[in-house]
DNA sequence: AGGCGCCATTTTGCATTCATTTTTTATGGA
DNA sequence: TCCATAAAAAATGAATGCAAAATGGCGCCT
């Protein structure tokens, strides 16, 4: 169930130069990541569309190739209803292509398609973002400050992998803010779509790239401190869109990074 | 397939004492809609989705109702298994609610889920309008135009069934010329959900909103026309917003208007 | 020797069938 | 008469079986 790449340890401990908010980084984390995901295993269809769904995110399958039937059959020990169910769900998330008699291949998002998966989260964002600075309460914009100062604890210690858990959590964190289960429900599904490019393409060697990363975060921040709905949404969207800028970049020059395991 | 009402005749014909643009607005309107709906039906399956899907948004079922598959599968002529697989896909883009061993029933829309699903749709529509802005050419803008006067005309003529259209139009025409396919996908999946409120909760008897409507749109096409995009996706969302609201306002008013065929 | 067409195997699409759950109906007791 | 319980009926969930299309391999023709 844990499809993100699990640290090796959690660094914590030794936080104590850092900022003080940022003390509870890995507890501010772990707590947010343990609330997340109740995904619904009522009947066998839904309980193989949630495992291949993963499977797919994870990496497992490559760009392009088939989603054989038969092979996820006995690998997930079902017959092939409750599969081909699920495919025709995936296929209309937009993660797989069914293509007529011809079988399931996993969509290649070429940069055409990560250009525009990322433009629309970030309208989603800046929609939630906006929505945000309506309804949020005091208690839950701390909880997203202290979400950002953990992340920015983890930027002066160049922990990738916290930093980047941080940052998923603080834009879910803005999204759910926005009370609004659809948009959720939207904006996760797209943040699935994306996340096997999401993680390869974050800033891995771009370290000029995370500092103006982080600076943007700053000013999400602050405007959300403000309450500037409208600036928020600009701000956000602006952000997805530099981010998707850099992920292309480093897709170049890097042309097929398998992120199977991190 | 033309889901909208079917107006008795076009008056276009006696618009002699509108502004010139005005004339043409049946056949701006009717070159649009000729355009549209490409639904692919390769397989059974495809072709049952398609069928279910409008069946369910014209309103052939009530709010809540069961959705019983075997009447369905009579229905169409087809076995259970494709039918299935359709209601999954259903589910999935939120058009029905699926309960475990319960089948499946029309999600009814409730005052809550209208309000998110337009605040999602306006944050769609605020995006598109960015990304209009930015690759919108100068025949696209003035396309948009021809259809806002035209809307024009039919406000001034009082014909609620060509405004609407053409309102569907240009909002349609926005998003298309944001040049995102999958933004305009995940849009078209949000405009049919909401279709069944749209038409029954858009200034039916309100003939101030529809005044006021108007004005936004005199608004948008400004803002569209200096390529303003932030602007501009400022209005369009708070445009969706009021819409939101004036249906919630008709809805609670004239609790339950089946908009079955106009 | 290389390209083209034909046949076998595999795979997909759909219908049918079986098992489990829910819903309805009927019956008995209070 | 009303409620509770239980059996029958219907509907859902999943598996299997069958027809059609595609993929791959082979021989044949040029």
């Amino acid at each position: 169930m844990n499809s993100a790449p699990a640290p090796a340890s959690t660094p914590a401990d030794s936080l104590d130069d850092l900022p003080s908010p940022a003390q509870d980084a890995a507890a501010t984390l772990a707590a947010f990541e343990a609330s997340g995901s109740g995904g619904q295993a009522k009947n066998l269809h839904g309980e193989v569309l949630a495992r291949l769904r993963t499977y797919i995110v994870e990496g497992n399958l490559a760009d392009g190739a088939r989603v054989p039937e038969r092979q996820l059959c006995e690998l997930f020990g079902v017959s092939r209803t409750p599969l081909r169910e699920a495919l025709k769900v995936l296929a209309a998330e937009g993660m797989i292509d069914l293509l007529p008699n011809r079988g399931a291949r996993v969509r290649a998002l070429g940069p055409d398609e990560i250009r525009e998966a990322f433009d629309v989260m970030g309208g989603l964002e800046a929609l939630a973002g906006r929505l945000a600075c309506e309804r949020i309460t005091e208690a839950g914009f701390e909880e997203i400050e202290r979400l950002h100062y953990a992340m920015y604890g983890f930027y002066l210690r160049r922990d990738l992998s916290g930093y980047f858990r941080c940052n998923q959590a603080i834009h879910q964190k803005i999204v759910e803010a926005a009370g609004n289960a659809t948009l959720k429900a939207t904006y996760d599904s797209f943040a699935n779509r994306c996340r096997r490019v999401r993680y390869a393409a974050n800033l891995d060697r771009q370290h000029d790239r995370w500092g103006e990363a982080m600076r943007e975060h700053e000013a999400i921040l602050e405007a959300l401190r403000r309450r500037a709905g409208s600036e928020l949404g600009d701000i956000l969207f602006q952000h997805l869109r530099n981010k998707s800028v850099a992920a292309l970049e480093q897709k170049t020059q890097d042309p097929e990074s398998a992120p199977a395991a991190g």
